[in-house]
DNA sequence: ATGACGGATCTAATCCGA
């Protein structure tokens, strides 16, 4: 079978329905993970989502901040809603493929504040501990004889190339090396293969999400690789070309990250 | 090199994002 997978931090689900539509419109994805849907169940836009070609919708939302959506043109049961870690926000939902092909979890790793230090800042330490969850979710039993695909907003950019500056970056929460080192061990944990790097190669800067505090965003060009597609070993060669979205960073009332898409072929 | 922005919420000022 093959498919689209798009992910993409939404950052509202309510106010970027018409970016929503256009996105769909022009790169029609398959299945669409977005992550900041920023609403719970009863708030959630089903009918206008289901118009534009996905009747398939399972969500994770709460109140105001994180929530989780994945959206699907073909039916993909629903296969968890966890709490990676206790962690207590919506940050996860699994589905499945037809006939249990893969599972594709969509994640929101927290943000972590701004302080790198889990003494003085508990968020940072509650991404840390995410981390550290994550790695022992996915520590190789559980995915074993089981392809899986993991997606959304990582909330790190490992590489140095993920980031506009190495260097100027290596105390900003999202390239500091305890968590770039946490990340790294959560990826090995299940030998997750980063399908996008294969395809642009590490000595290339990549960026999915630009600050919405730069005075121009595209000129200043100070971005960071923060959304993520990984697969389990099994599916790396099923990846046959990806897309980083970054005109949709120009759209009208934009997210501050773009979709980042992966076209994948099931032998 | 943090934040000049932006979203949600008990519609005003605050929390949060990264």
């Amino acid at each position: 079978m093959k498919f689209r997978l798009a992910t993409w931090n939404i950052n509202s689900v309510r106010l970027r329905l018409g970016l929503i539509e256009h996105f769909v419109t022009n790169y029609r994805p398959d299945i669409l993970c977005l992550q900041e849907i920023k609403c719970t169940e009863s708030a959630f836009p089903f009918e206008a989502l289901r118009e534009l070609g996905f009747p398939h919708i399972h969500m994770n939302g709460q109140p105001g901040y994180h929530g989780v959506a994945t959206l699907s043109r073909f039916e993909v049961p629903l296969r968890s809603a966890e709490k990676i870690g206790g962690n207590p926000d919506a940050r996860h939902i699994a589905v499945a493929l037809p006939d249990e092909r893969a599972v594709i979890h969509n994640i929101y790793i927290p943000a972590g504040g701004d302080i790198p230090d889990p003494e003085e800042n508990p968020k940072f330490a509650q991404k840390l501990g995410f981390l550290t969850a994550l790695a022992e979710r996915f520590d190789g039993r559980d995915v074993d004889g089981e392809n899986n695909i993991l997606v959304g907003d990582f909330n790190v950019a490992p590489l140095p190339n993920d980031v506009w500056s190495h260097k100027q970056l290596l105390k900003v929460v999202s390239h500091t090396p305890v968590e770039v080192e946490h990340l790294t061990r959560m990826q090995k944990a299940s030998n997750w293969v980063d399908v996008i790097r294969q395809v642009v190669p590490n000595d290339q800067k990549l960026y999915t999400w630009w600050s919405y505090r730069a005075a121009d965003w595209k000129t200043s060009n100070r971005g960071r690789r923060l959304d993520h597609i990984w697969t389990t070993p099994g599916l790396a060669n099923a990846v046959q070309a990806m897309q980083v979205v970054k005109e949709a960073r120009g759209w009208e009332q934009p997210s501050d990250h773009v979709p980042v898409i992966a076209d994948f072929e099931l032998k």
